[in-house]
DNA sequence: AATGCTACCAGGAACTACTCCCAATAAATG
DNA sequence: CATTTATTGGGAGTAGTTCCTGGTAGCATT
């Protein structure tokens, strides 16, 4: 566990609006001025491999991470790109509804959430 | 309607393995051998936007297309990449019960599977 | 038929979000 | 303390997509 390890992972303890790798560098910068992106990056794909933070993956944008790593969904908003979280109960196990189906060996199943958010649909 | 846009179109109405824009661009050309990589992206944006035809997209992964735009849901496989259809019925309406949880107004619910397609698991 | 208008085109440059490479450095091990 | 191993910073490279420029096609109006 490297300082910039540590950098990283504190980074995302301490606040919880899913940042970007980006913003992950910039607020990581702040601490050690001299980190490079790659490494940045590097120590991200290390602690998702470890199950230390969450990856979130809406396609067409950049990925972002989570410190919280216990189940639960994702809601992004169409206006402003904010990712909030969404806590759900008694989600039926649609995996093993589709492994059931067909000839697949159903290994992940994705659900996430698009909407707009209250403060953009306030204006 | 132009040709490049029927072109494309009718690429899609075709073939029904979910093609990539670049895989749709390669079989456009060979009708249309002037045809531009732009232009293919363009129309694709276009047929969209009129609901003639679906975009599927995984996250990491080039976007597909599909012709068929009635709901049905899509695996891709983590192995080859390959992406096939997913017919569910009764898939309780997540969204609703996400809306009634938060301050989102709810606009999309995505879902999909990821799994090892027969072909790749017999190897 | 000439004009203007709009939609569309090809080709290539530009862009974003990563990813890879490499020499230098730091950490771990014996 | 020496050596192996992991990690680093910085820069170049990449895939997929989007943007830009100048040009063309089709159509309505004169």
């Amino acid at each position: 566990m490297t300082a910039q390890r540590k950098a990283v992972l504190d980074v995302l303890h301490r606040w919880h609006d899913h940042p970007t790798a980006d913003e992950v560098f910039l607020r990581v910068r702040k601490l050690l001025p001299k980190v490079s992106l790659a490494t940045v990056y590097r120590n991200l794909d290390v602690l998702a491999e470890q199950d230390e933070i969450q990856v979130i993956e809406f396609p067409g944008q950049p990925r972002r991470y989570d410190a919280v790593t216990r189940p639960h969904y994702h809601i992004v908003c169409v206006e402003c790109g904010r990712v909030e979280d969404i806590h759900l109960d008694r989600v039926p196990d649609l995996g093993a509804l589709v492994q059931r189906t067909g000839a697949y060996e159903v290994l992940a199943t994705r659900l996430e959430f698009e909407g707009r958010c209250s403060r953009c649909r306030a204006r």
